[in-house]
DNA sequence: CTGAAAGCGCTTACAG
DNA sequence: CTGAAAGCGCTTACAG
C-alpha cells in the first residue's frame, strides 16, 4: 500500500501551466482550446499517467456514458446476439453499456433497474413489453430514453424494437397445420414472467383453434429453457400421448432437447415426429437434422437500439418510437408431413 | 421535459428531520443509527422516490462497487457461462459487473481496461495471461485487485484461476495416438492474441512429437470461432489431404462446424474421421454424433474469480493467488479407431 | 447515536 | 481562447 494517490485534473492543470477549466475543455471540446496549449496538455496527461474520475465526470455533467440493460440471461446465445451488437453501436459512440440479467424474474428486473438507475446510467433497454409497473415509474422519473426489445406492439405507449410474436406463433402453427398435423404438443419455456414465451404460445393456439384444432392442457409442458429439461419433457409429453406427431418448443435449445429424446426413443424426426424450434441461432442450419425455426432478428434488434438511444441522447428528446423488424419462418429438416 | 429534479439525500434528511450525514449512516451501516430515526428516514426515502447517486457516492467513498471484466467475447456459450457465474457471485455482494469484450484483440482489451479503469471500477478480470504490458501497468497503478482467468500459470506474477491448455492438449493428442490416429488435421482459432489457443496447440503438437509424429503446416487451419468458418476449413483441410483420419478443433463451435462439413462430403464420423472439440458446451453431450471434448470448467472459473476478488476487496489486500481446476477429456462418439 | 463541515475530482456558466 | 469559482451529491473523520 504505497502513498501515491492518483493524479487529479489539478495535477495535469499545474503541469501544462494552465486552469482546470482548460484542461477539461481539451478533454471534452478540444476544438476550443489552441493547439498549442492542446499539445502541452496532452503531453502533461501522458508524463503523469492521468485517467479521468468517471465519478466525478458524472457528478459534474449529470452524465454517465453508460447505458444499462436488463436481459433475461446472457446464457443464451440468441441474447448475446443482441447484446453483443447494442454494445458495438455503443462503443462506437464512446458509450459502455452495462448489462443486467433477471433471470426471467420481472421482481428481480426491477431490482436490476433500480440498481442501474442508481448507478447513474444515460439511456435504458429492456427486453420484452411486460414489466412491473415500479420499472416504468422508475424510469421515467430520470426522464432517460428507454426501449423495449424483443417485443413490437404498435399500441405500446414505449418505444420498442421486434417483432410480432403472436404472428410469428400462427406461421408456424400454420406451417404444421398445412402438414396435417392434427396431434400436436408444446414444450414452452415458463410463461409468467415472459410475455414473448406466453404470445407466441398464445399465436400457436389461436392458428389451432381456427382450424378447429384443440390442444389439451396436458400437452404443455412449461420448463426451463434448458436443453436437458426439454429432453425431459419430451419423454413426458411422449409418455402420456404416443400420438403427438409435432411438438411446437419454445426456442432452439428447447428444441435441441426434444430432438435428443426422439433420438433416445427411435423415434424418427419428422417422419414420426415434427419438431419445431425458435430463434434460429448460428448453430442451428449446421446440425443433423436442421431445426425448422423462426428467424429471430436478434443482431438488428440490438444495432436498432443503440441507434436510437443515441439519437435521443443527442437530440435531448423522448420520442417513441416502434419499430417492427421480420421473423420469418425458415422451414428446414425437423417437420414433415404427419403420418397416418 | 418537467422541471423537478430527482430528490437529493438533503431532501430526505430535510424530510426526516435529521443531517445528510445520519441519512448517509443509515444507508450504509444501518445499525449506527437508532431504529426510531432509521424508521423516519426510511419512510423519507420512500416517499420521495430518493434514489442515491452512484456518482457522488463513488466519488466521496472512492468506491464503485463495480467490478470490471474483459472478455474475448460474450458471443460464445462458453464465456457466458463464466461471465454468469462471475455476475451472479458479485451480485450476491451487492457488486455490480461492468461488462466488455474485446473481440479477441489485445490492442482492443488494452482500450478496454482503459475505459474500465478510468469508469472506476474496485476490481478487474481478464481472460487469458497474455495482453499489453500498458494493461498490467495500468492495472497496478490503481492498485485494485485483478485476476486472470481461463488460465493457470503456477510462475505468473498475477493471480490466475483456470487450468492447464498445454496439458489438455496433450490429453487430447494422446487419446488420438491410442486410437492409432497418424495423419492430423488441425482447426484452431486464431493463435496470434490468444494465448489459450496457442497453448492448447503446443500441447497437441507436443504429444505428437513425444510420439514420433509430425504435422505439417498445410494441415493446421487457423480461422475465426464460427461454425461456418470451421465448416469452411474442413472442406480445404480435406481437398488438400485425404489422407487425414483425425481433426483437433480449438473449440467446440469449431468441431459442430467441422461435423457439418463431414456430413456433407458423406464422411462418417467417428469411423472414417475423428473430431475433437474442446469446451464441452452444455448442449453437445444433447447433440449427434455428440462430441468428444475437453470439459472446461467454465463456471467455476467465474464463481472463483468473484471470490477471490471480492475477498481481496474485503480484507483490502492484494494477494497472488493461483488456482488450478481441473479440465477433464471427456470421450464420446467422435472419436475412433484409425481407419487402415 | 448525531451533526457541522470539509472534501472527493470534475464541469460549466460567467466574465474577461 | 482562458481562468476563478461555484456546484454536482455524496461520505467521513471529528467533535460532542
Amino acid at each position: 500500500m504505497m502513498e501515491n494517490k492518483s493524479p487529479t485534473i489539478a495535477d495535469v492543470a499545474q503541469q501544462a501551466e494552465v486552469s482546470t477549466a482548460t484542461v477539461s475543455r481539451c478533454l471534452n471540446q478540444p476544438d476550443k482550446v489552441k493547439p498549442e496549449v492542446r499539445e502541452r496538455i496532452s503531453k502533461a496527461i501522458k508524463d503523469l499517467d492521468y485517467v479521468p474520475s468517471g465519478a466525478a465526470r458524472a457528478l459534474a455533467s449529470r452524465r454517465t456514458y453508460t447505458i444499462g440493460a436488463v436481459v433475461p440471461t446472457i446464457d443464451n446465445a440468441i441474447f448475446s446476439e443482441t447484446i453483443q451488437h447494442l454494445q458495438s453501436g455503443l462503443t462506437q459512440a464512446n458509450y459502455t453499456l452495462l448489462l443486467a440479467n433477471s433471470g426471467y424474474s420481472l421482481d428481480e428486473e426491477l431490482r436490476e433497474v433500480r440498481s442501474l438507475l442508481s448507478r447513474g446510467i444515460d439511456g435504458i433497454v429492456l427486453v420484452g413489453e411486460m414489466h412491473r409497473p415500479e420499472v416504468f415509474a422508475a424510469i421515467e422519473q430520470q426522464k432517460i430514453p428507454y426501449v423495449n426489445l424483443w417485443t413490437y406492439n404498435p399500441d405500446s405507449q414505449y418505444s420498442c424494437i421486434g417483432f410480432d410474436h403472436i404472428k410469428a406463433g400462427n406461421h408456424l402453427a400454420e406451417h404444421l397445420i398445412d402438414l396435417n398435423h392434427k396431434e400436436f404438443g408444446i414444450i414452452s419455456g415458463f410463461q409468467e414472467d415472459n410475455d414473448r414465451a406466453l404470445l407466441r404460445y398464445r399465436g400457436i393456439r389461436q392458428s389451432l383453434e381456427r382450424a378447429g384444432l384443440n390442444i389439451p392442457e396436458s400437452r404443455i409442458i412449461q420448463c426451463r429453457y434448458s436443453v436437458e429439461q426439454a429432453n425431459i419433457s419430451l419423454h413426458q409429453l411422449l409418455d402420456k400421448h404416443p400420438e403427438i406427431t409435432a411438438v411446437v418448443c419454445g426456442n432452439d435449445v428447447l428444441a435441441i432437447g426434444a430432438l435428443s429424446a426422439a433420438r433416445e426413443r427411435n423415434i424418427s424426426v419428422p417422419e414420426q415426429l415434427s419438431i419445431t424450434g425458435f430463434d434460429n441461432m448460428e448453430i442451428i442450419p449446421f446440425l443433423s437434422p436442421a431445426l425448422t425455426t423462426v428467424n429471430a432478428p436478434s443482431r438488428r434488434m440490438g444495432s436498432h437500439a443503440a441507434e436510437y438511444i443515441l439519437k435521443q441522447i443527442e437530440n435531448k428528446s423522448l420520442d417513441v418510437e416502434r419499430l417492427e423488424l421480420n421473423a420469418e419462418l425458415i422451414i428446414r429438416d425437423t417437420t414433415g408431413q404427419a403420418q397416418k
